[in-house]
DNA sequence: AAAAAGTCTTAACCTACATCAAGGAAAGGG
DNA sequence: CCCTTTCCTTGATGTAGGTTAAGACTTTTT
């Protein structure tokens, strides 16, 4: 089985996890599905281009983020094995993006463009639910991380990625955990020393 | 035609627009929902409860927001005609919500329980597609807000509120636009201050 | 192996907004 | 209509995190 196979087989046990597909069904998300490789530091969208891909991560890594007008990349999300990687408004409406999405690690995806997704809807409408609940999984991470951001200091919100994924620290630069949490890097720097002399403290 | 009449219209007009209905379609969509009255300042949803409905507006406006720890209210967004209010997690999943649904006037709502929900998506497929498309246009809108509240200041975020929704400062007292802004009631107050005599320095 | 690019830390200073406190205006309920 | 509650404003002071600048350390490229 080759690379390709290996990763249909991946987004095919991710859906059959959701709803039941059957022979037919699998041979048709098998074809409207294409392996896409990304090396590390390349993109898979820049702001500004028009989303072509949707995308279903099966190897690497990627950052999704914003650059603001002052040129301060802010990190969206991050996506790994399993995660979706897209612009939902750039790609379902065609036109052009505010997000970029670039490879931390040499990567691996399934991509499908538009007018394939429409198909498929059409042709298996067990999708349609499928990505409802997907996008109702995002919505609701959103809304959490939105007031968490907005509720929240930067220690704490800090100490939520670390319990969510206790891995983040080992995967990403601490530069872009910095943005995720929408403070400069210089902050987070401080801020951990600040940690780490509490530490100390506490067990003297 | 009675008021619920009248609602039900306004329900499969939105739908209409989105998607093609057939008149089976029309009645099981009008059986499914119920109008429900809700007085100004009481609540649809309390931080704590399963969220027992989803709701579309008719008449009237809602808050939704969330208290922190610190005893702090943010509100996540304002619901006017025509919008959705609802936790979608407590919903779908039955479990407690972190949202509280609050209505600024006396307001009206039809609104549907998980169960019925459940089958009205087994009824009639169609809806599959229009709640995707509209949680994909919830999720884009909350990605946009998310952004501007990294990434700019509460001066910015401001006027892009009063550009976006101008009648809103009608429509809610100042401190739940604060609230929305992210800043306190105080800090709104003392703003609007800043921009007004920065106006008049201007025309003189 | 050298050069270049990227990453992390530290320090001094700054600013947007929070906090605390209090008085006044408006609005809604009996 | 008064009384209570809600709402808005203003001032003094505090602070989390931004800004600027610089040096060291690490990784990648040539």
């Amino acid at each position: 089985m080759d690379n390709t196979e290996l990763s249909i087989q991946k987004l095919l046990n991710y859906f059959n996890k959701r709803t039941h597909l059957n022979e037919a069904d699998e041979k048709i998300i098998a074809d409207a599905y294409k392996l896409k490789k990304v090396k590390k530091k390349e993109y898979l969208l820049r702001q500004g281009e028009v989303c072509k891909y949707e995308g279903f991560v099966t190897k690497g890594a990627f950052r999704i983020y914003y650059i603001d007008d002052k040129g301060l990349e802010h990190v969206l999300y991050f996506a790994f094995e399993d995660w979706w990687v897209g612009d939902i408004a750039s790609f379902y409406d065609q036109e052009p993006s505010g997000l970029n999405i670039q490879a931390l690690q040499d990567s691996e995806l399934l991509v499908i463009d538009k007018s394939t997704k429409d198909k498929s809807y059409e042709k298996v409408p067990a999708l349609e639910k499928v990505f409802r609940m997907v996008i109702q999984k995002h919505l609701t991470v959103l809304q959490k991380r939105f007031l968490m951001t907005v509720s929240a200091h930067a220690e704490a919100r800090f100490n939520e990625l670390i319990q969510r994924c206790p891995t983040i620290e080992q995967m990403v630069p601490q530069h872009q955990i910095a943005s995720y949490l929408g403070i400069l890097p210089e902050s987070l720097s401080r801020m951990k020393k600040q940690i780490a002399k509490r530490e100390t403290h506490r067990s003297n």
